[in-house]
DNA sequence: CTGGATCCCTTTGGATACTG
DNA sequence: CAGTATCCAAAGGGATCCAG
């Protein structure tokens, strides 16, 4: 059926796809976006992200911050001071990204009733 | 720092942020978007999905089409014949969500180059 | 051909205690 | 305050065998 033209487009399309689980990969963790959230409109320390993230444990919270702080997505600052203090920032590319994130909220808003409709349908027939 | 208004609005960017996670869990798994790819242009059979999403195991695939199927992203066609023929295709919301996941491959391309210096710096330090 | 069922290993994540 | 270390439970996923 697919013909050359259409074979190197399929090749495209299939490096795009690792392209979006990379991406993904990035952000799918269970407290990823919540974190991102709270450090999208300013520096937010580690114990308020502790009691704003509802329910994570702080190995989960160091975790996920520096997965986050190594792809770049968030800035950690320390202050030498006693006691420590640390802020962790979105950076402007972790800001871009949710916007990108946001048509995802669209697309879901937008098919919400599909998208149950669907469930009950399998659900019935399973 | 914010506002009653603001945080309002912090109340309605929480919520997003659980409605893109549940997003993001549909397509999540190691091999969601790989099947999407492949049934996006047209019905494919079982089989022909087992070669062409390299490496995935017999039991994944039947229960990533099962997830997608009941997400309302895929249609699953049984024809009565002997031997079986069952063929998946995407459906039109699945599509408009593949443009979705688009916006972020345009992200990935855009800071890749950032992302890479961020992993080296972070590396680096530790 | 299209799966379902089972076993097992690996990864992910939670709870808790400890430290500079 | 901001973590690290350790142990443990749950989930994800691979290999294999069986069935309509």
């Amino acid at each position: 059926m697919p013909e050359i033209k259409d074979l190197e487009a399929e090749a495209a399309v299939i490096n795009e796809g690792c392209t979006v689980l990379e991406v993904l990969n990035r952000v799918s963790g269970k407290w990823s976006i919540g974190i991102l959230l709270q450090t999208i409109h300013g520096p937010v320390r580690f114990t308020e992200l502790e009691r704003s993230v509802g329910g994570i444990s702080r190995r989960m919270l160091t975790l996920t911050l520096r997965n986050l702080e190594r792809d770049g997505l968030l800035i950690r600052t320390v202050y030498p001071t006693v006691p420590p203090k640390v802020e962790y920032c979105a950076t402007d590319m972790a800001r871009e990204l949710y916007s990108s994130l946001l048509e995802l909220t669209g697309w879901a808003e937008r098919h919400r009733e599909t998208i149950a409709a669907a469930r009950q349908t399998y659900d019935v027939e399973h």
